[in-house]
This record gives C-alpha cells, structure tokens and sequence, in this order.
DNA sequence: GCAGGCAGTATCAAAAAAGTCAGTACTTCT
DNA sequence: AGAAGTACTGACTTTTTTGATACTGCCTGC
C-alpha cells in the first residue's frame, strides 16, 4: 500500500479500501498484464513501455505484500522469478476487465 | 487528466487509458459519491473525510474536463453549484461498482 | 573471456500530487 | 452588526511517487 492512501481509508468509503491497494500510476498496469498468466520480470518490463526496472521493482514488491501477485522463485540455472495473480487478486479481475473494456470505448485519442 | 499519465498512455493498453482519467487518490472516492445522485461543493467536502476544499476542487476540475463529471451553476440566492455524473461518468459505473464492491469484501482491518 | 540475459539494487533528482493557511464575494440567519 | 454558510481561489510548502542512470552477481553461449 502506498503511503499516500493510508489517511484516506478513515474515509470509511468501500472503493477507498480498493484504491489503497491498486492505486499509483503502474499497478492497474502490472496487475492487467499479469492477467495473461505468470510473467517474469523482464517479460514484464519489456511488454510495459516506460516503466523502468525501479518502479516495477517498489509495484511489485507491494502487490506482493498486499497478497495480489504471489512470487515464486525458481533456484534453478538461470535462477528466474515468476510473477502471477495471487487469490486476492484475481478477485479484481472484475475491475481489471470493467477497466479495460472502458479504456477500449474511450480511446483517448488527443 | 493528471500529468502523470501522459507518458503512461503510450504504453497502449487500454486500461492506461482509463487511468488517465481516473487514476489519483480522490477520484474513484468522488465519482463514487456522485454515484447517489447529485452533490454540492460542500456536501462533497462534508461526505469525503480527509480531502481538503483545494484537493476537492483541483480533483473535480479535472473530472469537468474529461467529461465525467456535469456542473450546474445555479444563480439563485445563495448561488449553488451541483456536480453529478455526466454520460462519461456513467459508464464508469460497473468500475466503480466492481471497485466497491471489492472493498466490501476486503475491509483492510489493519 | 567477453557479451548478453535475468533479476534486481543504489543513489540521486525531478515531478506530481496533496496539504496548509489565508482570503474572496456573496447571502441568510440571529 | 456580526456570525456563519456556500463555493471556491491563490501562494506556498511538504510529502510521496516516479524517473534516470548506473551498477551488481549469477549464469550461458560464442
């Protein structure tokens, strides 16, 4: 969770508890390409234009901890990391899609 | 639409889109309260502990600008103004439902 | 033995969002 | 007359997030 949502869930809103785990500029982004199936961290840095390795590094570490992406490392050689939708999170895949439909109607072409 | 997601958009995914009009921390909590009809400036305020008359206001500018939200100045005395969910805005409503509905389910009892 | 892929981390800097505090212009209520 | 409500705006500061750039350690293939 970020820190910035931390004073707003004493809102008492539902949809705040949401945001404070899926809010920030790349998470909706991570958690939409993890949808595909478990994706490794390079794979997600390439098919993410513009993130860099920092960003996704601090996203993915709090998904983890939030218990939306669990993380699975493979001690084989070269060792390698597999992201995937943990149980909670693929209880947003409503929202991942509702998202997604939307910003298909609404291309945003400015 | 916040700066942030200018560069984010190009990423093409269609869910960057619609960050871009809905990311940042008060929106889905404001749209969320303008789901139950129409609001005043300081009913808004009122109703979404935590925000701050400036946040509140920079926040539904920028929803007035996307389209997602209406506003009716209505130049009785006192003067009011009325916000409420513009066509946009309505077809948010399975995302904002979806979003609601998750944090039902996940209080974050922390 | 050097390039290149994998999975990051470190350090620093910039940008963006949010907050603080005050103030405006108007009106009705007391 | 004065308080208080409505609907904000402006100037400034702080916090938080994000980005740039470089670098590590490990392994494999050439």
């Amino acid at each position: 969770m970020q820190k910035t949502y931390e004073q707003m869930i004493r809102c008492h809103c539902a949809s705040a508890n949401t945001m404070a785990l899926i809010g920030g500029k790349w998470k909706i982004i991570i958690l939409d390409h993890l949808r595909d199936g478990t994706q490794h961290f390079n794979e997600l840095q390439r098919s993410i234009a513009g993130i860099t390795p920092h960003t996704l590094s601090q996203n993915l570490k709090e998904l983890v901890s939030d218990g939306l992406v669990s993380r699975q490392d493979f001690k084989t050689t070269p060792p390698s990391t597999a992201y995937s939708l943990d149980t909670l999170g693929k209880e947003l895949l409503p929202i991942l899609t509702a998202i997604t439909t939307f910003g298909e109607n609404h291309p945003l072409i400015k």
